[in-house]
DNA sequence: TGTACATCAGTGAACGCGCGTTCACTGATGTAC
DNA sequence: TGTACATCAGTGAACGCGCGTTCACTGATGTAC
């Protein structure tokens, strides 16, 4: 029953592993209400009592979970960003990670991106939302400079395409009876068209 | 206290004035998790177990709403293309009604398209989902039949448009810290390069 | 026309459940003397 | 080196709450005689 306590300085361990159960749970969740306090501790093999010591309430696990979450996103997005070289590819592999992100943690970017208003605005600094579009826009400014796109408004049609890929990431988990085509195939589609790329 | 009995003939007047109820607390809920059969019953101003003599469980009323909005669904969407006479005039009717009516109708809509993969599959026929999205391709076809679209695969070009619009629709009210640019401007953008239109 | 009665729409109280959170606690571990 | 003690990580029991659902009921209304 009891757990091995652990040692004197690094109670904070705990806190990571509340955290790590709490990611998993929700990365496979509808919806962070899905997901309890003692869903979590039960993960984490925990009194749901031990939850406190690390964390204010449910709510600042869920906060941590999205801070945590929107910088792996970040860094995903990043590591495909260097990938490529020419402007467009980048572009591609940009867009491509953002996908992969979203639909192999669904409940992750439910949070993220799926929140109600009032969660949302509740819950999120400004910049967050903003991080992920900045990126975006940015690779395909570069492809509008580079010849590779005729877009005349980058900042629009960067935003165009963030709608898309979010309904590509979001739309077939919620219409599973529809036969949708492969992924790739509508995301070449996507980009190439929203991006006006030549 | 005691609600005006309906005459006898009548009592299925109840299930309507639930069903209302209903409609009205899931069109503005963050998810239908939020809307609880004793808020229904509140709403429609009576006491919870009378939603029994109409309702099997609180899932028949979910179930209900997601075939009525169904329905309003495709007769906003019908008579969108009824109102132009040119293909490409009709494909973009077409998109914004549904782009409009996921708007209007956020918590509905939701229910319709972003229910979780097993709340999905559980609850809807093959064929509600497919149907949302035959009458785009018709409409692409018809497009292409008149010389307005350039897609070579109006299946596939249907699809990408579908999941833009689905994005449209869902990811300003995710991010509303974001200073998203008109409706119609993305709305606009994305049919037209989606859709391939000359 | 009057009255007993069946039918029907809707109710109030209660159930068991899992939730988030609180509280006083236990027991191991490092530290002071 | 030994021992008393403070500190710390984590626990079990309990709370109040709102939920979906069940049950036996109430009271109005139409119908049969």
């Amino acid at each position: 029953m009891r757990r091995q306590v652990n040692p004197r300085g690094q109670g904070g361990r705990l806190r990571q592993e509340i955290l790590d159960a709490a990611v998993e749970l929700l990365g496979r969740a509808a919806t962070d209400d899905g997901v309890t306090l003692r869903d979590i501790a039960r993960r984490a093999g925990i009194a749901a009592p031990s939850v406190y010591s690390h964390f204010a309430d449910r709510a600042a696990i869920i906060d941590a979970v999205v801070a945590e979450s929107f910088a792996e996103l970040k860094a995903v997005a990043h590591a495909a960003g260097e990938e490529a070289t020419r402007p467009a590819d980048r572009l591609r592999a940009l867009c491509a990670a953002y996908v992969r992100f979203g639909q192999e943690n669904p409940g992750r970017y439910r949070i993220l991106f799926e929140a109600s208003e009032q969660e949302a605005s509740a819950r999120r600094p400004a910049s967050d939302g903003a991080a992920a579009f900045t990126g975006l826009t940015a690779a395909l400014a570069e492809c509008v400079a580079d010849g590779s796109s005729a877009s005349t408004d980058p900042a629009l049609d960067a935003t165009a395409l963030w709608a898309a890929l979010h309904g590509l990431v979001v739309l077939p988990r919620a219409t599973p009876v529809f036969a949708w085509p492969a992924t790739e195939v509508l995301l070449d589609r996507i980009v190439t068209s929203l991006g006006r790329l030549t």
